[in-house]
DNA sequence: ACGAAACCCCGGCGATAAACCGGAGTATAC
DNA sequence: GTATACTCCGGTTTATCGCCGGGGTTTCGT
């Protein structure tokens, strides 16, 4: 249970797009996979699958790039995850499961859902806001 | 983030280890497996890793098997898990990380921590009284 | 209109892990 | 002392992750 790189960079990339977010300027895969150092035709494919769940909007053409659809503050972790972790498909667990897997499933569902309540209560602009304070505190110990 | 059969399994079989712990008899593999629909030599494996981490004793020879180190009440889901999936391995994560992976990580391990705390929650023989109280449902609506 | 800039789609590749199977040992009960 | 059952080691298959390259298409700037 480790996040996974693939959801690391997708999380990365919204936040640089939130940061970018007031300008209302779209912002492009090349310039996004240098400042967070993403390999850059890896990260055009997460951004194609967040594009597809509704989170980004692209601009195509010459002065193009990516935008966030919503606002930052509409935009919840557990919606960057689901999208790229894909779990659209929760599997229905078949009827013929024993007692015991029902049981089991049960209690995984409940630590799942205790994991999700928490990624749902944080906002990209909540971690943008995070970050920015993390720098202050930074500025303050510098030596 | 999926329940995996690897964990799956290895819950289902210490569940029945945990039914059976009252006897102080030992359970054998095969007899694990069939009840539970496990393929044995794959089940084989995880009772070596659980053996590995002191959650089970195994006994070699006719007659032998496999006991609960502790009892039931005394073995949580999440060191089930931790055993099976291997979390000793936390990554650290280098110095060299950006804020803003350090934003990202820290809500990350929030939320895992959130999950952990639930099935840190739960035990063995919880999971037996909730599977014994379940087959009780379905013998009163059974048609 | 044209060309450069950018996204878009598709397929493949290497590494790793999951899930599983087989064989040859080795300890223990009877 | 032999059958029983665990134990160790390794191999196979399948799938996913992380990543790259080749071509195509849309759009802006001039």
């Amino acid at each position: 249970m480790q996040l996974s790189t693939k959801s690391e960079y997708a999380l990365l990339a919204l936040l640089e797009l939130a940061g970018h977010y007031a300008t209302g300027e779209p912002l492009q895969i090349r310039q996004i996979a240098a400042d967070q150092a993403i390999p850059d035709r890896y990260l055009e494919q997460l951004l194609a699958t967040l594009r597809r769940s509704g989170l980004v909007r692209s601009q195509r053409g010459a002065k193009g790039g990516y935008l966030l659809a919503r606002e930052p503050w509409n935009i919840s972790l557990l919606e960057v995850l689901s999208s790229v972790e894909g779990l659209g498909t929760q599997a229905p667990l078949p009827p013929t499961a024993s007692l015991s897997s029902l049981v089991v499933h049960g209690v995984w569902r409940e630590a799942q859902e205790a994991a999700d309540t928490v990624l749902k209560g944080y906002t990209l602009q909540d971690l943008a806001t995070q970050r920015e304070a993390k720098q202050q505190a930074d500025i303050m110990y510098y030596i």
